[in-house]
DNA sequence: ATTATCTATAGATCTATAGATAATGC
DNA sequence: ATTATCTATAGATCTATAGATAATGC
């Protein structure tokens, strides 16, 4: 037994009439490039919604309006396309985080403080949130799920691409405070980790509890209190 | 192409000359719980380890070294096994939680801190990590996972099953701060739950981080930390 | 007699690829 | 000429079940 998604006679034509009317003459790099965004879109979403073994290579082919072979063409397999997905937008997620932290740790000159290096943290990503299209929350879906996944779950995918940033960050709160241990540090950076994996995921689980005062797309709302709490974290931690 | 795991020849002898070597002389009962156990258990770890789609039914009858049709037999499909998994410790772990909780409240009276409140709310949790089997630490991963499951992710299962322990943790905390925002409650417990999602987790990830200082099976370790920490968060957001 | 377990298989999918065709490149 | 796309299909797996057999119940 499958989801209704399958149900679906197989006439695709309401998708494909669409979604697949070339605009005549284009070039062979720019029919590439169409198709390989396509069908990352379409993985993104998929991945997002259901992860890596809920989602056949059909499913994919089908929601992206292009056909089957082209999933191997392009990307050899699914693992291939997984690792494309994540790779797209690994760059600017750790490109911006970095940037952030840097400006703060230049602005604030000698005087970094915790909640100043959390906010500085956090706030690349909420951003990503607010102000990127669905491609971004698909994708901040997919790495949720994938943040909690123990290794080995998905196969040939191992190491966040997002570590190095992590380092950065446990540097700064070293800088700003060498009187805490190095170990609270990184279970700072724990608890924040969870936070955000839970957050990214917007499985709708607190509208639900809080009867619709909280949103899980209130980004906003996370992030300011986040930066709160965790900024105060190393002081509740010592004490 | 799949895992490792899957590489092994047909011939399952290794696994089935222990597991079925049957006592002699069980009722039938005996043999109904034993069967069941073995699959629940089997189930348990691979769906903790892989995730729902990650796994067959193939998969778990020869992990439990029983047939794969008993599987049917006994829960009626793979949703089934699924659902059998996770209600088979709910129980315990709403029972738990709510004891610890209301003892919680009666022994501090009128005077209950946010910080007594998340101590007795977190204890249970860690208590059911560190003093229980490998059982329970598989059932804590399976659940993280399901935690950060959007919607629909998994067929026909929906609402958590520990949603009203949170109700009651939420007016608890009602209680102990009326000065309070009632969405602050709510969005405690997001922060908590992002915790405890990547902590049950056990993903390895902070000990390849901070190079093996912390541990993702110290729970006592974490318990402490997320206490003081979550403790002081209400005072935090309202600063 | 009833219940637990095994055998055998249907029918549906799934990943992947070989080879044909259509579109652009030069 | 080269690259993108489609057709057709192999071969492996997957879930599920019908029917046979083995073990316990009474």
């Amino acid at each position: 037994m499958r989801q209704n998604h399958k149900k679906k006679p197989p006439k695709r034509q309401e998708v494909t009439i669409s979604a697949m009317t070339p605009s005549p003459k284009r070039t062979q790099h720019e029919r590439r490039e169409e198709s390989r965004e396509r069908i990352l879109d379409a993985a993104e979403e998929l991945f997002a919604k259901r992860g890596y073994h809920g989602v056949t290579m059909k499913d994919v082919s089908r929601e992206a309006g292009v056909d089957a072979g082209l999933l191997h063409y392009y990307f050899a397999g699914k693992a291939g396309v997984f690792k494309a997905v994540i790779d797209r937008r690994a760059d600017i997620v750790n490109t911006t985080r970095l940037a952030s932290m840097q400006r703060y740790e230049k602005e604030a000159a000698g005087a970094m403080t915790v909640e100043g290096i959390v906010r500085a943290y956090l706030r690349p990503t909420f951003d990503f949130m607010i102000e990127g299209g669905d491609g971004n929350r698909h994708y901040a879906a997919m790495i949720a799920h994938l943040n909690s996944a123990p290794d080995g779950a998905i196969p040939d995918i191992e190491t966040s691409p997002f570590d190095p940033v992590v380092q950065r960050f446990v540097e700064m709160l070293r800088k700003a405070r060498p009187d805490c241990a190095d170990a609270d540090f990184y279970w700072l950076y724990h608890l924040i980790s969870g936070a955000i994996s839970l957050s990214l995921a917007q499985t709708g689980r607190i509208d639900r509890l809080s009867g619709g005062l909280c949103r899980s797309d209130d980004f906003e709302a996370i992030a300011e209190r986040m930066t709160k709490v965790f900024g105060a974290a190393l002081d509740a931690m010592s004490k």
